[in-house]
Formats: structure tokens, sequence, C-alpha cells
DNA sequence: ACATTCGAAAAAATCGATTTATTTTTGAGA
DNA sequence: TCTCAAAAATAAATCGATTTTTTCGAATGT
């Protein structure tokens, strides 16, 4: 048996549908920033540049939609959702609010399941570097994955699979935003000892606490990207 | 100018895409409850009955997965989402989570405009029959409209249009789930009563005391559809 | 009887071309 | 020069047919 557990006949294209590898690559373009705020995604181009027929690609596209990624105007196509120091602000806030909830909830109703895995994911969190050079910062695509990761862990035990996500919603859209605003986002201050304090308050149990960590954590970072973005794409 | 405000060149169909009116009316039979949990939504069948090719199926269907409705498996169609008791519990759950902070919001935050917005949503609705005949129950439009717009009027000045699409969305599942629990589901008690009180207390910028009126509101009419729910289908 | 393989049959996914709608350009007429 | 309308160009939406993939059932071997 060499078969693999996941779906891959050969190495480059699995048995995703095609219109499921057109999702992960526009999605992918749009939260790294490739692909402008605002700009037309013309099916005639991204079914050339795909080399695939336009049905996936619509298909694609429309469901981009639920992430917010993609913005749909009936009969007049598709485009990158559009940014603005508004959106942002309002989508921080948010995040606020429902991680507030949810990690309450977490911290209220987790058992040791949750305790482990929220250490587990810090402290493969803390061993990663966030930039792979210690000059230029270059983004860590295994960091990015962990913080995600982290943050998940956090309100993983919020008892509702529909706030998860939400929130998980919400934190793609927000690290858009970070990677939009440019590499220079990146603050000295050091976000390790911040998540520690956010674990020793979760796995204390101390709500409040924890709460008021983890948001303030957030509104630093949205602050510093806060003004930076309302200069870039006015369109 | 016999010209409707509304996009409408004829009476039948508007400019709307072919792909937006079939995805308005699966989403409508979801809701209402036409199309049981779990159906297979077969690309042909849809396309004949709706007699369109697959291209506007498949896209309404991929719009659709964005309000939950409608579940997605790669390469293996689409279906009416499943339902069940637990479901259900965590979608009520989670409203009063996101509705609680919504609400406490719009008082905090709520204008004029807001307090005259829930005042006039909660007087027409007020003023509007929920069943067309006083004895069976036959469920009125026009009051299923109202009573959205009166929750809609109440959490409208939390000042995050991103919360009000999540409250929006679980209210419609919310009703779906309503539905699915069949006309008696309606309860004797004078929700009337109950709104009137949650205005009370809102326009008294009581927070807790709105916030708990209007779980109370959710979670009274909840714990009624719960049982009946984990009946129906458990396919 | 049970699991496994093979081959229809069914359904999903995709393609290429056509139709329809929107946008842009052009050119009278004021 | 400006406005408006018709024509041309562009792009979205849709269709009908084809290609893949999955599903289902019968045949085979254990």
């Amino acid at each position: 048996m060499d078969q693999k557990l996941d779906p891959a006949p050969t190495a480059d294209s699995p048995s995703l549908s095609l219109t499921s590898q057109i999702y992960q690559r526009i999605r992918s373009d749009i939260i790294v920033g490739a692909l402008e705020p605002g700009l037309k995604l013309k099916i005639e181009e991204l079914r050339q540049s795909y080399g695939t027929g336009a049905s996936p690609v619509r298909e694609a596209l429309s469901l981009l939609t639920s992430d917010r990624l993609v913005e749909r105007f009936d009969q007049r196509g598709f485009r990158v959702a559009h940014v603005s120091a508004e959106a942002f602000n309002e989508l921080l806030k948010t995040r606020c609010w429902l991680e507030d909830r949810a990690l309450r909830e977490s911290i209220a109703h987790g058992g040791k399941d949750w305790e482990e895995g929220v250490v587990l994911a810090h402290y493969r969190l803390s061993r990663t570097p966030r930039s792979k050079t210690s000059e230029a910062f270059v983004a860590n695509a295994d960091w990015e994955e962990l913080h995600r990761h982290f943050h998940m862990a956090l309100i993983s035990a919020c008892g509702s699979a529909t706030l998860m996500r939400f929130c998980e919603q919400l934190y793609d859209e927000n690290i858009r935003y970070r990677n939009l605003a440019g590499p220079s986002a990146y603050p000295k201050r050091d976000v390790n000892v911040e998540h520690e304090e956010i674990v020793a308050a979760a796995l204390d149990r101390d709500a409040d606490l924890a709460v008021s960590r983890l948001t303030a954590h957030y509104e630093t970072t949205g602050a510093f990207l806060a003004d930076r973005i309302g200069s870039s794409s006015p369109t």
C-alpha cells in the first residue's frame, strides 16, 4: 500500500477540483496582498492565466465572497474587496468583541485538552522565528501558521464552532491588512512576551485579565497599522 | 414615470442575473423548509426545473454556501445544510452572545435615529398579526419581515456592519429552524409584550435589563423548539 | 458469507462558444 | 465646447456538450 492518506494521486494536483485550486490560489493572493484591493477580477483574464474555462473561475470567486475577500456585483463582475481605515477599525473592534466572549467561554469551560493545546501551540510559536533572516524582515510562513493556530487554540473551547468560524474569518482579514501595510508594520516590541502573558492569565483562569491582555495585544498592533492604511489605494 | 425604483424593466425578471434569481429562490426554499435538510442538490435536476444551464445553478449554490444554508463537497456536489438539535443549541447560544454585545453597544452609542428606528419598527410589528387567520396558524409574511426588521433595528447602532451581518445570518438560520419545527412551534405567550419590555429597557438605556430580556426572549422560544428538532430527519 | 475488483451508470466538473449586458467611443446637433 | 444618443467594443453571464469523478452493482476469489 503506497497510497497516501491525503488525496494525492500525483504530486501536483490532488483530487482537488479545479475550482478549489483556483479558490485557494486567489485567496492566498488576496491575503498576501499580491492582488490589489479594488482590482477588477476579469473572468477572461483569470481564465487565461490559469488555463481553464470560465466556470471554475466564477465558482471560485463566488466562494471567495463568503470570506469577504471578493466583492460580487450582479451583472458587472467581481473585484478584490476594498479596504479602508474605517473598515479596518471596525474589523478590529468586532474582532475584540468576539474574541472577548470566545476567550471567556474557553476559560470557563476549557478542560485539560484545551490547556494542553494552548501550551503546545504557544511553545511551538515561541520556538519559531517570525522572520527568516535577522536583518531584513522576510515573512516566515511557518510562524504565520503557528500564530494563527495559537490564537485559535486560545478560543477553541468556547463551545461554538460558529463563533470560531467568525473569528477565523476576521483573523484572516486582519492578516490581509497587516500584509497590505507592508513589512515595516512589524513593531519592535516583543510579541512573544505578550503571548506568554495571555497564556499565563488564561491558564490561571483569570478571564478579565486574559481578555484585557488579548485585546490590548490586538489593539496595539491595530493602532500601529491603522494610519498606515488610509494612505494606500484610496480608489 | 411608471418606472420602479428597483431595477425592473418588465415585471417578471428584473435585470437580476439568472444566478441571483436562482440564489434567492433556493435560499427561500431552504429557509421555508420546502427543501429538506440533507437533501442532495443535483445540478441536473435543478437545471431542468429552472430551465437554465448548469452554470447559474452552480454559482447560486456556491453563493448559498456563505449563508450556511448549503454545504459543498468537493467533487461530490452540494446538499441542503443538515440540521440537528446540537447545532440549533449552538446557534442559539452564539446568537445570544453576539446580540448581547450588539445591543449593549447600540444602547451605549445609539442616538435619536436609533431610538426612533426602534420605536417605529416596534410599532409596525405590534400592529401586524402574526397569523393570517385567527384559528389555524397561517404564517404572515409581513409579520416575518417586520419581526426581522425589529430585531435588527435594536442592534443597528452597534457600530459594526460586520457584527450586524453575523447576527442577520444567525437570525435567518434560526428562522429556518423555526419553520422546520412546524406550525405548532408558536407558543401562546404574548410575544408582543416581550418585545415591548425589551424596547422599554433599551430606550431606558438599561443595558443589563435589555440584554437579559432579549436573551430570555430568545431562549424561551429556543427551548421550545429545541426538542421538537431532534425528532425530524436524523439523516 | 465477506471483501475486492471491475465495469457500467450517474452525477459533478469543466470546456468552448454564444448570448446578453455594460462600458466606451464616436459624431451629430445645440 | 458640451450633451446626448447611437454604435462599437468589452466583459459578464449563460448555454449545451464533453470530460472526469464518483457511485453502485454484479462478478470473482477467499
